[in-house]
DNA sequence: CGGGATCCACCTCGATACTG
DNA sequence: CAGTATCGAGGTGGATCCCG
C-alpha cells in the first residue's frame, strides 16, 4: 500500500516508454483532491462559504454566472466529499444553508492563499501575457 | 476600471433575480486565474518544474497519465501566460527545456501549499468520503 | 527527441421547463 | 426558495499517424 504515491514528483527511471504501466491516479493524494475540486466551480464555491455559512441563493450571488444546475451539482460534490454541511429548514419557503466543516475550513486555508496571490499578482500576469502576446 | 473585481465575496444585495448583469469573468483576478491553470494538467507541471528546470520527457514520466498531445498543449499555454520558459538546444537529436519564470515560481508557492496539503490530509479525506457513504 | 495534424468519442455544462 | 429533469451543443482530450 501507498507505493505509488507521488510518481510526478520523483521522476522515476522505471518508465521507458510512453504511458505503459498502471498508474491510479485516484491513489495519488494531490491528482485526487484535484479530480474532486479542480473543477470551474469548487474552489470558488468553496471561498465563497470561508467567509462564513451561506444560503443557496447567497452562493448563487457570489458566483455569478453559475447555474443552478451547476450549484447544486458542485455543493452535492463537496458536501459528499465531507467539506461542507447541508443544514435544511423546513419552513416555508425552505431554508437551505451550507457551511464548510472542519475539513473544509482546513482546505480553505490553502485555498484562500493561491485566491490572495491571484487578486496581487494579477497585474503582473495581465502584463506577461501581453509581452508574450508581443513576441509573436 | 476594477470595478467588479470580487462579486464572490462582497455578496451584494445588487443582483436580484438570476443572472442577468454583465459579469465578465476575464476580469476577474480569481476567475481568470482558474481559467488559466485550473484544468487537469496545468498544476501538476508548474509543481513537477518547481523542483526545477525539465526535460519534456522528464515532465512526461513527472506525469505518467498525460499524453503528449496534452502535454505540448498544457506547456504552449503555460509559456504564452508567462509561467514557464522554454529553451530549444537544436542539438540532434533535439532538447528542449522548460522552466519555471520568476512570475511562475511565484505562483508555484501557494501550489505548493495546496499540494502539501492534500498529501497530510489524505487520510482525512478518504475516511470523510467513507463516513458520507454510510450515512446514505 | 519533441513535437504537429487529424479524427472522433465522450461528457461536461448551459438552457429551458417544471416542482414541492 | 431551492431545487429536479431532460435535451443538446461544444469543447476537452485520447488515439493514431507523421515529421525534422
Amino acid at each position: 500500500m501507498a507505493q505509488q504515491l507521488e510518481p510526478h514528483r520523483a521522476l522515476g527511471e522505471k518508465f521507458e516508454s510512453w504511458m505503459q504501466f498502471d498508474f491510479d491516479a485516484t491513489r495519488c493524494p494531490v491528482r485526487n483532491l484535484l479530480d474532486h475540486i479542480g473543477d470551474r466551480w469548487s474552489i470558488l464555491i468553496l471561498s465563497a462559504l470561508a467567509g462564513g455559512p451561506k444560503r443557496f441563493s447567497a452562493l448563487a450571488r457570489a458566483v455569478p454566472d453559475i447555474s443552478k444546475r451547476m450549484l447544486t451539482q458542485t455543493l452535492r460534490r463537496l458536501q459528499s466529499d465531507g467539506f461542507i454541511d447541508r443544514d435544511v429548514q423546513p419552513t416555508v419557503p425552505p431554508q437551505v444553508t451550507y457551511s464548510l466543516t472542519p475539513l473544509g475550513k482546513s482546505l480553505a486555508a490553502p485555498l484562500l492563499t493561491l485566491i490572495d496571490w491571484a487578486e496581487t499578482n494579477f497585474a503582473s500576469v495581465v502584463e506577461a501575457r501581453q509581452k508574450m502576446a508581443e513576441a509573436a
